[in-house]
Formats: C-alpha cells, sequence, structure tokens
DNA sequence: ATTATAAATGAATAACTATTCATTCAGTTT
DNA sequence: AAACTGAATGAATAGTTATTCATTTATAAT
C-alpha cells in the first residue's frame, strides 16, 4: 500500500498535496490545516509544500482552483456534448450537481470554507467570480432554448438560472450540515421539483 | 465618541466583543482573526477577551450563537404573532430573510465561516442543528396551513420548506459573493417567485 | 477620606506553526 | 562503478499569536 517511489514528477506530487489539503479542511477546518497535517496525511515530509507550492497561502488557491476546475469542467463537458437534447443537457446538469464527485462531503466543506474567506481575500473572489459567470451564462442559455422549443411563454430563463443555482448551493448546505437522514439523491429530488415548476411538461415525474 | 467608561458590565463588554469579532471574521476570514485585531477593533485591551470569554474559541462559539439566536428569535416574533394571517406570517418571514439586519455582507460572512467549520466542530454543528429544526418545523406549519386555507392540494408543505430554506441559503450566497448589481431586493424577488409557483394566489405580482 | 472590590491593562510568556536549507537518497549518465 | 542530478527530508529557525497575571485604575462601600 505504501505511496513512495522516492520521486514522482512535480504534477502528481502537486495533486496529491491537494488531495491531502482537502481532506484535512474537512477534517480540522481551513483554521486547522497546518503544513504539517496535510504533508503526514499525504505520507510525505515537512518541507514538501514548499518545495512543491512556495507558500501555505499558493497551496490552498491551487485547492479552491482544483475543486474549481472539477466542477467547471464537469458541467462544460455536459454543456458542449452535441450528442445530447436541450432537456437531456439539463437533467445531466442536475445529476451532475448532486452526484457523487461533487456531493462528497469532504469536498463541500472546503466549498464553504472558502466560500467564508472569499469576502478578505481577492483571489479566492475570482476564482469564484470566473466559474460562476461561465456557468450562468450556459446554463442561462439551456433553459431560454428550451423556453422556445416547448412553448413555455411565461418562463424568465435568467431568472431561473439564478434560483436553480441558489437552490442547488443551499441543498449543498444542507447536505453538509445535516449528515444522516437526507442524502443527495433527496436533494436532487428537491432541485427538479423546482425545474417542474418552470418547465412541467420536460420534468414532471422524472426521478 | 469615546466608547470607554473604563468599567462596564460583563454582558455589555462580551456584546462589544462579540460585535468586534463579527467585523474582524468578515475582514479576514476565521482563520485570520487574531485576539489582537479583535479586541483592538473593540478599542480594548488585549487581555480582556480571556477575561470574558476565557479562550478564543469560546469567543467564537459565543459569536455563532449570537448571529443564529438573532435569527431565530427574529423569526420567532414573526411565527408567534397573533396579528398576521398565515400568509402575512409568510410573506414577513422573507422580508426578515432579505432585510438590511440579515444580508448585512459582515454577517453573511461570518454564516459561511462558521459553516465551513462545521463538519470539524461538533460545537458548531449543534448550535446550528438547533435553529435549523425549529425554524423548519414552524415555517412548515405555515406553509400546511395555507394549503389548507388556500386548497392547495398538490402542495407538498415539507417540501416547499426545505426548497425555500435551500434557496434562501444559497440566495446568501450569492449576496456574498457578487457585491455589486445585485442586492437584497433582487434576491427577496426570486424568492417570492418560488413562493409563487406553489401559492400562486397569494404570491402573484408581489414586490 | 479611606478602604475594598472588581474591571481592565499590556508586558511577558508559552505554545504553535510556516519556512528554510544543509543533508540524504534514488535514479541516471558517463 | 564513479560522478552527477534533482527530488525529498526533517531538524533548526523565525515569526506569529493565544494566554497569563502582576499591576493599574475606576467605582462602590464604610
Amino acid at each position: 500500500m505504501s505511496e513512495n517511489p522516492r520521486s514522482m514528477p512535480a504534477k502528481t506530487r502537486r495533486r496529491q498535496l491537494i488531495k491531502a489539503t482537502i481532506k484535512c479542511i474537512a477534517k480540522n477546518g481551513l483554521s486547522g490545516t497546518t503544513m504539517a497535517d496535510v504533508t503526514s496525511k499525504a505520507g510525505l515530509s515537512l518541507g514538501i509544500v514548499n518545495l512543491h507550492f512556495e507558500t501555505k497561502e499558493k497551496l490552498l488557491i491551487e485547492t479552491l482552483r482544483f475543486i474549481s476546475d472539477e466542477y467547471r469542467n464537469g458541467l462544460d463537458k455536459i454543456f458542449f456534448n452535441d450528442k445530447l437534447s436541450v432537456e437531456e443537457k439539463i437533467i445531466a446538469h442536475v445529476s451532475f450537481d448532486f452526484s457523487r464527485a461533487i456531493t462528497d462531503r469532504d469536498k463541500l466543506a472546503v466549498w464553504f470554507a472558502f466560500w467564508g474567506e472569499t469576502k478578505s481575500r481577492p483571489t479566492y473572489m475570482s476564482i469564484c467570480a470566473d466559474y460562476i459567470d461561465e456557468i450562468a451564462k450556459n446554463l442561462t442559455s439551456l433553459f431560454s432554448t428550451l423556453k422556445k422549443e416547448g412553448n413555455y411563454t411565461s418562463v424568465d430563463p435568467e431568472l431561473v438560472c439564478i434560483c436553480y443555482t441558489a437552490l442547488s448551493d443551499g441543498l449543498w448546505l444542507d447536505l453538509l450540515l445535516t449528515p444522516k437522514g437526507w442524502d443527495a439523491a433527496d436533494a436532487k429530488a428537491v432541485a427538479m421539483h423546482y425545474l417542474a415548476t418552470q418547465f412541467p411538461n420536460n420534468f414532471s415525474n422524472i426521478r
């Protein structure tokens, strides 16, 4: 089970350290995460973070970038998939939002940890702004297309995008705060319930 | 404008320190908040936190309890106000959720800072669980009553409560992350839009 | 006035943690 | 197989921050 050929490509080591950072933030919070924690969780020596990231702050920034990219890339793959209909893309988007990879509680803890510091750190703020803008643009355009295709005359695509996005963020919080008696499938059902109010011919009775 | 009669009742000093803590967390994040910051923001001496709270951790816990209580008490005042109809109570609940006192960005930053640490701190978790449970119970009962009174046969009050609550948490995140081009009134409109899908006779065209 | 009481102070201490860098080690090249 | 290379190590250092407590100060009691 040993993790350690003495030497590894830099990219591998960096990823290994980011993964360890996610686990440490989930276990001890951002304020309780130390270099000693991270490196020992990774099974490596104390100095290695400074070798690969220079400073703790830069490791944290790369960790935020890692989960942001993972999220953005997952959604892009859906949005730019020519084989899916608009309805299928929206369903895939929701499924992705409540998939194992995204609703992993360790990662959710990391999201909220960074969001809590965002107001005080311009770098965190701008990383968040980037992915938020892109995703909102794409999702709004999906709703807009579905409105036309389905003759939903009174739907406001921008409003629905804002509402859906806020809803899924809030449902993530529920998943983080209520460990028992509630899971990602339940959360997904709530999200679909909202979409069904806007596009009843497409999303009613979906499970 | 001086803040300092040399001596003050303990309760006043504690509140003064909690207020300073909120400002510091908003400005520097939880991990960047030091005793020196807090006490100097309060215009008091370094040792005073330990005098009134014993430890930094206890100050943080009392800070979370402070904003939780403020939120819970505000909503209780609405819920137990006999002069309001059910519809009025729900509208008042939403207005409170997006009022100045609650959507103050300093306080929002504090909420998210604590939520990010919740997974690792059982004490934070249990403080959150308390207010969440009570508020959910009350809000569900409002929706349940409105369902009967308004003959909304297909509404699921528990689902609507979960959905509304997640939505408002998510809208708070939007207010925290997007300082410009978006305000509490806009967020409130989104929340009302959702309620209108469930109770169209009560909440359509409300501003 | 004098004494007693309790709050507040802040310099000193203790504890913790990020960062540095001389050394070790596992490959790779000659 | 000897010399070279660069990743990795971890003891030592430097910096930061929570906590302590002897002293000061304001107010109340006698």
